[in-house]
DNA sequence: TTGACACGTAGGGAAACGCCTACCTATCGT
DNA sequence: ACGATAGGTAGGCGTTTCCCTACGTGTCAA
């Protein structure tokens, strides 16, 4: 039923967790696709590092690769991070509804009897 | 500008990169606010580790503890993820317009010329 | 007050992370 | 064919993560 296995949420969550990955996601968006050196000016941090890096995203599909003659142009996928969206969603009225000063009525309700 | 200090948002991605504690925060969402035991109860790992784990979240700002005699209960705080919902809104129209057929064309439309 | 209970903290160890310096392959220009 | 360029891979090394087993602290109940 769903889509993402939990092995493939860990991977883009991890992927998400450090700086500069992100950093290379916002690049490739406000840039578009992109070869590794023109990611890697951007880093104080030599461009085998960057490559790790990118090879992290690539396994968990937030970027793809296309080689064009000897460099590889990278390109953003955004198609995980709908998912991440779609993790957020249950958490949504947490949020929404401690702005209208409902929230800690409704923590408190499935707080019941527990043994 | 931005309420997120780069550090801060650094704590939350990397509180949710961990499968366990993404897990505390669907039982507290779900559960409502709970004691740690009540918590552990859920994992093959020992207490001490799972209040390892509330701590990152806690420093994260993603759940709040409020002492109740001698448990500690638990609470699920959901601001942290409304920004990162922010944080994904600029990468929103990849993966919509990819769905219309028109993100080849935005994603080639930027790069156009770098040196 | 004495024990049991709920929980945090300390310290240790295996594994993963994130960076580095070589080094290798593949492609382009001459 | 040759050097230069683009970029991935190997291996090393310090740091962080994540789990564990003690142990310490505060609270409740008898």
């Amino acid at each position: 039923m769903n889509g993402t296995s939990a092995a493939a949420e860990d991977r883009v969550f991890a992927a998400l967790a450090n700086a500069t990955r992100r950093e290379v996601l916002r690049l490739l968006r406000d840039g578009g696709p992109q070869p590794v050196q023109a990611l890697a000016d951007h880093f104080a941090m030599r461009r085998p590092s960057l490559s790790e890096h990118l090879k992290v995203l690539k396994d968990a599909g937030l970027v793809s690769e296309q080689r064009s003659g000897r460099q590889r142009i990278y390109r953003l996928e955004a198609a995980p991070l709908a998912e991440v969206q779609d993790w957020l969603h249950p958490y949504e009225r947490f949020w929404r509804d401690r702005m209208k000063g409902l929230g800690a009525l409704l923590d408190r309700m499935p707080d019941d009897d527990r043994p």
